[in-house]
DNA sequence: TATAATATATAAGTTGTTTATATATTGCAA
DNA sequence: TTGCAATATATAAACAACTTATATATTATA
């Protein structure tokens, strides 16, 4: 398992592209889906996880629609119109973010310590 | 400019992986440089650098050698052997860690959700 | 009958960042 | 010659975000 400072900064817009992709999810559904993903490398814990879903909520990103499923409550998160566009706005972030790191990673060593 | 959420745990990865490329750089040097190399999408704090340069010195990840320039103090930071076998490890888990994204930004979606 | 899996939630503690501030030299432009 | 930008390091206070621990409750499995 990779270590969480790591994930820290991209746990918004993988919940978002989550959410996106799956039309609407449930909390516990989320890191269900993200280990199976990621093979077990990434792993969301829940005080984590329901924290950021609040927020996203009291943002206007995302709408709940709890439901009952065998006696137990299922919260299903889905995206606004306006997550929708931060959705895709965080993903180029992302994207933007994850060439940086390439160009860094692959980066040659300069001329200027011969 | 890139949120600066997103780069949080990577910031020692980053500059690790440049000491190791360079030889060794003194902090405002590391700034400059991931700024070129990113295209200034990635821009250090110092409220940032300095302090995680000072806990890898305290954990004996690199040293450090003062020098003059032009009247002004350059602090140059350079990996010990230890420092070394720690960045081969950080740049693997990095790179699993942009793996692990990848796959999760371009997931399909489920069939459960017809 | 006990444990694992399912399901959500929050508080306390920790960590790590941003922002603001301090200090000091060199080079350039007005 | 005065002021500003760039160079160069450093730390404290404030803030944000996460981990860890804890609480609750049902269903399925051994």
């Amino acid at each position: 398992m990779l270590p969480t400072d790591l994930i820290k900064g991209s746990l918004k817009t993988i919940i978002l592209k989550l959410l996106e992709e799956n039309g609407r999810m449930y909390g516990y559904e989320i890191t269900r889906k993200v280990e199976e993903l990621t093979a077990g490398k990434i792993k969301l814990t829940y005080g984590a996880l329901y924290p950021v879903l609040h927020k996203l909520e009291s943002e206007g990103v995302l709408i709940t629609e709890p439901e009952n499923f065998n006696n137990r409550i299922r919260i299903y998160y889905l995206l606004t119109p306006h997550g929708h566009s931060v959705v895709t706005e965080k993903l180029k972030e992302l994207s933007e973010f994850i060439e940086s790191l390439q160009l860094i990673v692959e980066s040659k060593p300069g001329l200027n310590h011969a």
